[in-house]
DNA sequence: CTTTGACAATTAACATGTTAAGTTTTACGG
DNA sequence: CCGTAAAACTTAACATGTTAATTGTCAAAG
């Protein structure tokens, strides 16, 4: 039993929610092209709508985006006056991001149109299928995230 | 009922599918790292190895890499000297590409260490959990890749 | 045989992903 | 107070993602 046979590229994680990812995010491409916001920059805006104001520490974990990323992200959304950035008081090595009223007032304009793809996705998934794909995905954060110890049964 | 509220990011399918990928690729990227070879090019490989010889075309599907990326990271496995390029013989608009001997040596070399990976992922997660998902995600992309006709029910 | 249209790659330009190294600021230990 | 380690970005360098424009080739007409 020596053999390590690599699994299909068809049956593999990565490459299925790699996949899977394109094809949900397709219908939004139009919407985000019209805005001129790449995806980085709409998920940075999403999550600033629902905590005007936070660190970038916090805003990097929400948004999924690697630090140096939002580096580039927060100069290019401070550019187009979007959003504004401050060093923490308490703290100057930390970086305050508060979401501007031109970027609230964007992302009030595009609340609808999202609704509404949001809302033909969901059609298309079901609900129920959806919730339970959501579902799933968080339980896979939840199965990685923990510690490795006791990984290694040789 | 004009109120149009964005979801929230935690329970967004583009988030939370680019958020369960993070997860899922940590473990490998110490073998990619010392594979010197990145996210994109093990991909390209992987698909080689099921199918030693095939289009670009076909590859950039299977890869799940847009055209103008395949290019240079074809580019760049030719120059290592793990694919062999050749302009196909009927149709010299297109590239076959083909896994070269160094190529299969580097993925027969690395099997052993991917599979106790993929391994460890899937005794973190079950196996009927990570079918389960797979097949959700197939799921996603049967649901959404269908024609959007009648999708505009104003 | 030449033109038109479509297909397959490629190139270009800019943004992000990824890793490593560097800066500034805190928190601590001596 | 000083030196050290750690935290929070920031910069740098290279690869990929994304969209638009170009080039080369094929197919079907005319």
């Amino acid at each position: 039993m020596t053999d390590h046979p690599l699994s299909s590229t068809r049956r593999t994680l990565p490459i299925a929610l790699l996949r899977a990812r394109e094809a949900v995010m397709e219908p939004y491409r139009p919407l985000l092209r019209r805005l001129d916001l790449t995806e980085a920059q709409w998920r940075v805006l999403r999550v600033l709508r629902e905590h005007p104001e936070m660190d970038a520490t916090q805003l990097a974990k929400q948004a999924v985006i690697l630090a140096p990323s939002l580096t580039r992200v927060l100069k290019a959304l401070e550019a187009r006056g979007l959003i504004t950035l401050n060093k923490s008081a308490p703290d100057r090595r930390r970086t305050s991001v508060q979401l501007a009223a031109p970027g609230q007032r964007l992302l009030d304009d595009a609340a609808e149109e999202s609704a509404r793809i949001t809302a033909l996705i969901d059609q298309r998934l079901g609900q129920t299928d959806k919730d339970a794909l959501l579902d799933a995905l968080e339980a896979v954060l939840h199965a990685l995230e923990a510690d490795r110890s006791g990984g290694d049964p040789a």
